[in-house]
DNA sequence: CGCTTTCTTACGGAAGGCTTACGAGATTGG
DNA sequence: CCAATCTCGTAAGCCTTCCGTAAGAAAGCG
């Protein structure tokens, strides 16, 4: 269903909120430290985080901010029991929610659920990526590529916006697939090939060249600005 | 937008709060205990009041009831968590929400924006937009095209100020449905279609090939100057 | 040069949107 | 208080657009 990236040092922890969160069809990666996760972030957006405050090498306020620099994605705090100075600290930082330590991984999961439900279907692909020859605009579903307007359907959209989103990162047609059509998608994953083949014709000046989205060969589909 | 009154003893938890609402575009007014409350609401009325149940000097039911004795300005509780008692008072004081603690800022914007939605269906939306073909005037719930009055019905006229209010912006059937009918609607989104079709008739030059209100397939509506 | 991966093309089916018509409820005017 | 009118929501049929698949061609790799 949804990316998440779990921040947390103790791998028990870590494993068991895994667990949960694959139940509920998420897509989850885990990292050990603060610095990790800054690094995870920018090399693949998530679609919500769980950061827990006490963290090595950067801790959780460190990676918050930095985070909310570039992203609005969701954020849930993990914090030490009833610390007030932490949750207010969560709070200020512009964490969605957060829950106390200890705590059950079927709390973790419902809230998940809860800010999930909250904050993806009103905001989510509402970013605008703006790049020297193209503009792509989540909430007007628009591109424009040196400024004349170009008409995609939904899936060619939803395909670049998902390349674009993350510029040079490599992702693999099942990735794609898992993504926008979710994981209980029973057909063929060459059916990106086919839209990436059309979208190809309306943004690139030349189709058989393609300048913006290149393929990698044996891997899959990258975006180039 | 609305003026709102934030009752709330703990500074960071209202200065948190405080600046959610405003990037809603909310006039925010905090007080920090249930006496200033009470004389505040009475100095200058709110259009809602967030009140935290616990406060210095006079507690938050007190000042409830003193609100209610003269106004009925939707006040949303902030109660300590699952504490049912504190729930069930709340309501039975005229609370018309609440939210435990701990709760996130988010939350709290969006039940403002719920609750607000509900009670002020006419009020709110008294902004008035206006392009270069059309004008459309909220307080009078009047449109002009060309100079042109038109004549349209309750539902037309929400659904075009709906759009017009974020041009360009894609709104889908659901979060039309959603916005303008509330939550609770048990109807079909289709329904939308058919208002939109009218509107179109009455607002649009050739409403087979709309101008103002055009199609996003797969995806919804929106409004174009 | 053979094998795998990707490209290209065409087509049938499915999904989404448009249009129309109709009955129930609300509103207006006499 | 009743009748005429208006508005709204639903349903059904039609039409357009888009999507997924399959199959052969081309390209990249060893």
């Amino acid at each position: 269903m949804s990316k998440i990236l779990v921040v947390e040092d103790e791998p028990m922890v870590a494993e068991v909120v895994e667990r949960y969160l694959r139940r509920d069809g998420h897509d989850v990666t885990i990292v050990f430290d603060g610095q990790s996760a800054v690094e995870q972030f920018a090399r693949e957006r998530a679609d919500l985080v769980i950061l827990d405050l006490m963290l090595p090498r950067l801790d959780g306020s460190a990676v918050c901010r930095k985070i909310r620099a570039t992203s609005d994605v969701p954020i849930i705090m993990l914090t030490a029991r009833g610390d007030e100075r932490d949750r207010l600290q969560g709070l200020e930082l512009g964490a969605d929610d957060y829950v106390t330590k200890p705590f059950s991984p079927r709390e973790v999961a419902a809230r998940v659920r809860a800010v999930l439900r909250r904050t993806t279907p009103v905001e989510g692909r509402e970013r605008m990526l703006e790049f020297d020859r193209i503009q792509i605009d989540g909430a007007r579903r628009s591109v424009t590529i040196e400024g004349r307007p170009v008409a995609l359907t939904v899936r060619e959209f939803d395909i670049l916006y998902h390349l674009a989103s993350n510029p040079s990162h490599v992702f693999s047609r099942d990735h794609i697939v898992a993504s926008l059509w979710g994981d209980d998608f029973v057909g063929d994953a060459s059916t990106v090939t086919v839209h990436v083949r059309r979208l190809r014709e309306k943004i690139e000046a030349d189709p058989a060249r393609p300048r913006h989205v290149r393929t990698v060969w044996g891997v899959g589909y990258c975006f180039e600005p």
